[in-house]
DNA sequence: ACAATGACCGCGG
DNA sequence: ACCGCGGCCATTG
C-alpha cells in the first residue's frame, strides 16, 4: 500500500486510467502517464501496476487484477516488458485470450504490432485539437 | 537513515 | 540504428 495521500492518489489515477484501455486494445506506461498530465513518470505508471493486487488476494478490492485491464499496457516500443517469473508469458496469455496478437522477434521478445495513435481512443486536450484540425484539412481536399 | 532498484521514456551523441 | 543518461519516486534491503 502507497505510503502517502499524495502518492494512494496517484495508485488511483492510474488504475481508473488503465480500466479505460478497450478490450482487445493496447497501450504503453508512457502514454497513461501522458494522459495523467506526467508525462515524465511512465515507470511509476508500471510500479503501480506491480503492485496491483491480484483478484484472488484482494476480490472485494476496487481494483484489482480483475478490474483492471493490466495486460493492455506495454513498453513504448511495443515490447511486453519482461519482469519477475513467466511474468512477460503471462501477460501474452491473457492479451491472446482477448484476441490481441503477440509476436516474437529474434531476440525472444513478445511485440504487438500497433500504431501509436490508433490503439487508444483518449487524448490530451492539446493532441486532440491537433488531429481534429488535421482530419478538417483532410476532408476539404 | 541511506542506497539501490525497478512492468519506463525521450533525448543526445 | 544503437547506447547512455537523467528524470522519476515508492518500495526494499
Amino acid at each position: 500500500m502507497p505510503r502517502t495521500e499524495e502518492a494512494a492518489a496517484w495508485y488511483s489515477a492510474v488504475y481508473s486510467a488503465v480500466q479505460e484501455v478497450p478490450y482487445g486494445k493496447v497501450t504503453s506506461y508512457g502514454h497513461i502517464a501522458t494522459l495523467l498530465g506526467y508525462p515524465e513518470r511512465p515507470r511509476q505508471v508500471g510500479m503501480c501496476l506491480k503492485y496491483l493486487p491480484r483478484v484472488e488476494e484482494q476480490p472485494d478490492a476496487r481494483y484489482n487484477s480483475a478490474s483492471v485491464p493490466w495486460q493492455r499496457v506495454i513498453n513504448a516500443k511495443g515490447v511486453i516488458s519482461h519482469r519477475g517469473v513467466n511474468g512477460a508469458e503471462r501477460q501474452q496469455a491473457a492479451l491472446e485470450e482477448e484476441g490481441v496478437e503477440v509476436s516474437r522477434d529474434a531476440m525472444g521478445e513478445r511485440w504487438i504490432d500497433f500504431d501509436v495513435y490508433g490503439w487508444f481512443p483518449r487524448y490530451l486536450p492539446s493532441e486532440r485539437a491537433e488531429r481534429e484540425t488535421e482530419e478538417a484539412e483532410d476532408g476539404e481536399e
